[in-house]
DNA sequence: ACGAATTACTTTGCATGCAAAATAAAATAA
DNA sequence: TTATTTTATTTTGCATGCAAAGTAATTCGT
């Protein structure tokens, strides 16, 4: 048996589950907020500059654009933003948090903290390892891309 | 602003983005294949031990089993095995690859490798770090759990 | 200025991920 | 044994992720 197509040794089957578990994870902890996890990614994006493109949004998020589409369709329903046409270029579309959309950002704030009780048992060193290997990592991908 | 709530400082969303990018370079590796990433998960599980009940195979790996079902009947179509009834359980189905099935492991054999050549730029030691970690973090996921 | 690329988004079709409900069959309890 | 509970799997409904096609508006090239 070849050791190298073993599901064991696969780091990409380490992301899927370990992707997973997060979402799943969070879940319970955006319940109060009425929100997805790719949702809480708009809005945590948003909290931190409002009124950006669209564009800006995908890139600082990743979050696919067909379905960021649909998220803000959601986020708007809810009243947490709108999404207004651009002005100089009617191509371009921003998207603004309302009132409801900031105020929402004091609940998310506990949000973090509850996560890291979750991750008990990593210590703040191993944390920073991790992100500085996961941050390598995706340097790989973002360079054989093209 | 509120540090924790920053996108950049948010492990998940790494993980979100790094486990999206894994499928998609996965894509055209599985191309010949004509397989999807999960598809390949569960080929993988199934190229270590065959004829496997689909409680096994789900607890293998980690695939959600409405999905399960779905990837089964796929697979199935495709050949690559088939689903049978237990004759001492009458609940339980068990997986059984094909000849056909069992003749992809040879092409899928290079996809490994070739997923290692895109990940140039990380050491073998730092992968071994990595793996550590993300095995230490999946602990925390298992635990808080229940 | 005018048609051809380019850009910013949305829509569509297919494949999951997930929770919850539905099924069917086996194990248990009373 | 019969009713209850548990187990194994499928189905359903909703929310993405992704590639590709479709739109509308802007910029380019000549």
């Amino acid at each position: 048996m070849s050791e190298l197509l073993k599901l064991e040794n696969q780091l990409c089957h380490r992301f899927y589950t370990l992707s997973n578990a997060f979402t799943r994870a969070y879940r319970p902890l955006l319940k109060a907020l009425d929100i997805t996890y790719p949702q809480y990614v708009t809005l945590m994006a948003l909290w931190e500059s409002d009124n950006i493109t669209i564009a800006e949004l995908l890139d600082r998020t990743s979050i696919d654009g067909g379905a960021m589409s649909l998220i803000l369709k959601k986020l708007e329903d809810k009243t947490y933003l709108r999404v207004v046409k651009d002005e100089q270029d009617k191509r371009v579309k921003r998207v603004c948090l309302t009132n409801t959309g900031k105020q929402k950002k004091h609940v998310a704030e506990d949000v973090p903290m509850q996560m890291l009780c979750k991750l008990q048992g990593m210590t703040r060193e191993e944390s920073e390892t991790l992100r500085t290997l996961l941050d390598k990592l995706s340097g790989c991908f973002s360079q054989s891309t093209p």
